[in-house]
DNA sequence: AACCAATAACAAAACGATTTGCATAAGCAG
DNA sequence: CTGCTTATGCAAATCGTTTTGTTATTGGTT
C-alpha cells in the first residue's frame, strides 16, 4: 500500500474528506476536538497532504527554475564552480526564503528533457539574442525573468548586469595602470554582455585615440581555443600591452599564451576579465576582475520573477559592478 | 483564459481527449493523418500537456532534491563556493541525463517549507545521527539516499565518503613530512567524517606513540570560532608540530591562528585539511587536502537514488579519496 | 453471406486534493 | 411553536491528464 490519502484518513475518522480537507488548510471552521482527532490519525497513519495534487488544484507549483544558455565549456566549467553556481547558491536562499523551491536545469537541456517539469517561472542567466529557451518557456507562457538582459527584448523583465559600467570600469583601470594599446577578446555570442563590452570598447579606443583590436571566439572553444587565438593576435601585434577578457576561461587561455610568449604579466602585458570566480583568483598571476555583487542579483532576480508571476510590474534595484584589481594589471611604473 | 488544455484541444479538433492523449503519448495507435491534425491544432494553440496533472497521474514528480543538515556557515560560507554545490552541478547533471530535475534545498529548512514540494526522492549530504531531515523524510516515506552514512544507520542506502581512509592518508602523509606531535580539529556534531576521523587518528596516535589531542567544535563557529580554539591549543602545547583540520573553514581558521602565533607553515607546523575547495586552494600556504572526486559521488548518488525509487537494491562503487599535496605539509628537511 | 481480426475513436474512471453550495441540528428570541 | 442564526459536516464538481473497457467501421476469409 502506498502513501495515505486523505481519505483513508477520513475513513479512519469515520468524517468526509472535506472535514479532513479543512481540518488542515483552516480554510473553514471545524470543531477543535474533530479537527484535534483528525490530526491525531493522521499523524498516526502518516498522512501528508499531497503536495502534486495541491499544485494541481492551485494551479501553482512552488518551483522555479534556474538556467543558463552558456555552453557547458563556460556555464559550469572543469572545476564545476562558477557563475553559475554561485546565483544558484543565492536563488535557491532567496527562493527558499519565500517558500519556493529551485530546481536547477542544467545548460543545454534538450526541449524534451525539459516539459516534463513544471515550473511558476525561470530565471534565465546571460541569454543571448533569440535564445532558445527564451522562446521555449515563452511558448509555454512561462514567465522568464533573466540576469543580463536579452539583446533587443526590453520587453522581458531582466536584472541589469550593467556590462557597460563594468567594461568601463576595466578598461580605465588598464589605461590607468600603464596601458596603451589594449585589445579586447569576448565570446562570439550575441549576449548583452559582449554586446556591451565591444561597444564600450569601441568607443573607448575612439576617444583614447589607439587602434581598436576586438576579437570574437565561440565561447565552446574555451580556454584552448582562446590560448591559440591570443597567441596569434600578440605575435602579430606586439604592440599590445593591454588586455580585456571578459570570458574567465578565456582569459586563463590569454594568460597562458602570454606565458608560452614569455611575455610577462603585467610587466609587458596587463589582463583584466570579468567574473572573479576560480579562475581569476587562482590564475598566476591572479586576474584583475569585477564584484558582480552576484549573490545580490541573484536576490533580485528572485524578487523580480515572484512580482512577475504575480502579474506586478515591480523594479529592482540593483548594485553595480565594483573593481577587484590584482597583480595582473598592476601600474608598472616604467 | 489561461493556458489551453487538453480538452482544448480536443475540442478544436472534434475529438475526444482521449485521442489527443494518445497522439501526444503514442501509448496507442491512432491514424497518423488525425495525429498530424492533432499536433497542428496544439503548435497552434500553444499547447502543452501539464507536467503536474501528469504528475498527479502518473504518482512521479521527476524532480529529486538534494539537501544539506550542515549549518549554513559552513555549508555554503562566506564564498557560498563550497562542497554543497559541487556536488549540485554535478548532481543536476546527472539527474538531467535521465531526464530528472534537481531541487536545491538550502541549509536548514524549516519543515513547513518543505511539505509544500514533491520530490521522489532526497539525496542528504553528510547527515548526522538522528538527522532531523533523515527524519522529516523518512516520516513521509521519502526515499532517501545519502552522501556520506547516517550514524549507526547501515539501512539506508548511502554513498560513502571512506572518511576513515581519507583520515588515514593525510596523517601518514603528514607524518611522513616530519610531523611527529599531531592535532585534530572536528567539528562536534555526529556525522560520520568527523566520528571515522576520530576514530582512525586515536589508533594512529597509539600506533605512532604519540599523545592523542582532538579537538571539537560546533560547525556554526565557523572560522573565528577555529581561530580562537587553535589559539589556545598552539599557545598550551608548544610542542604540536602538525594540524588535521577535515572541516576547511576551520582549516582556514587555524591558518589565521598559527599566524598570529607566528608559527611558520609548514615550517613549525604542517596543516592539512579535508575538502580541496577555494578555501584550501586560496589559503597562504594553500592547504593539503584530498581530492574527494565529488562529482562521481554525486553521480552515484543519483544513480543510487532512482534505482532506490525503483525498489532496486544496487550498489555503486566509488572512488576513494586521493591526496593532493600542497605547502602546507611539504617535507621540511630539519 | 457470415465471421473474425484489425483499426480508429470514444466514454468514463481514476489520481489526491480543494472548494462551493447544501443539509442537519442546536440555540435562542419573539 | 415559528423563524432566524450559528455550528458542523457532507456531496459533488473541479483541476488536466492517463488508462481501461467498448463501440463502430472496415477489410479480408471462407
Amino acid at each position: 500500500m502506498g502513501k495515505p490519502t486523505i481519505s483513508d484518513v477520513a475513513k479512519a475518522a469515520g468524517l468526509s474528506v472535506t472535514t479532513v480537507s479543512h481540518a488542515f488548510s483552516g480554510r473553514r471552521h471545524v470543531d477543535p476536538a474533530t479537527r484535534e482527532r483528525i490530526h491525531a490519525i493522521a499523524q498516526e497513519l502518516g498522512y501528508h497532504p499531497s503536495s502534486v495534487a495541491q499544485q494541481l488544484r492551485s494551479g501553482r507549483t512552488g518551483t522555479i527554475a534556474l538556467a543558463s544558455s552558456m555552453p557547458f565549456a563556460v556555464a559550469a566549467g572543469p572545476s564545476r564552480l562558477g557563475f553559475l553556481m554561485e546565483i544558484a547558491a543565492s536563488a535557491a536562499m532567496a527562493a527558499f526564503s519565500r517558500d519556493i523551491a529551485l530546481c536547477l536545469i542544467p545548460p543545454q537541456p534538450s526541449p524534451a528533457n525539459l516539459n516534463q517539469m513544471g515550473f511558476d517561472g525561470v530565471i534565465l542567466v546571460e541569454p543571448e539574442r533569440d535564445d532558445p529557451l527564451v522562446r521555449h518557456f515563452e511558448a509555454r507562457r512561462t514567465p522568464v525573468v533573466t540576469i543580463g538582459k536579452v539583446p533587443e527584448r526590453e520587453d522581458i523583465p531582466a536584472i541589469d548586469l550593467y556590462s557597460a559600467e563594468g567594461t568601463r570600469l576595466l578598461l580605465d583601470h588598464l589605461w590607468e595602470n600603464g596601458a596603451r594599446q589594449i585589445a579586447l577578446l569576448t565570446g562570439a555570442s550575441e549576449r548583452t554582455s559582449h554586446l556591451e563590452a565591444r561597444r564600450i570598447y569601441a568607443e573607448f579606443a575612439a576617444t583614447q585615440g589607439f587602434s581598436p583590436q576586438a576579437l570574437l571566439l565561440d565561447e565552446a572553444k574555451g580556454e584552448g581555443g582562446a590560448k591559440e587565438l591570443v597567441t596569434h593576435l600578440l605575435r602579430d601585434h606586439p604592440e599590445i600591452n593591454g588586455l580585456l577578457v571578459p570570458v574567465d576561461a578565456f582569459a586563463s587561455g590569454a594568460v597562458a599564451a602570454a606565458k608560452d610568449l614569455g611575455k610577462s604579466i603585467p610587466g609587458e602585458l596587463s589582463i583584466a576579465t570579468r567574473y572573479d570566480g576560480l579562475r581569476a583568483k587562482l590564475s598566476e598571476p591572479p586576474l584583475t576582475a569585477l564584484d558582480l555583487h552576484l549573490s545580490q542579483l541573484a536576490e533580485a532576480a528572485v524578487a523580480l520573477l515572484l512580482a512577475h508571476i504575480e502579474g506586478a510590474p515591480g523594479v529592482t534595484p540593483v548594485p553595480v559592478p565594483s573593481l577587484v584589481p590584482r597583480r595582473s594589471s598592476l601600474r608598472r611604473e616604467g
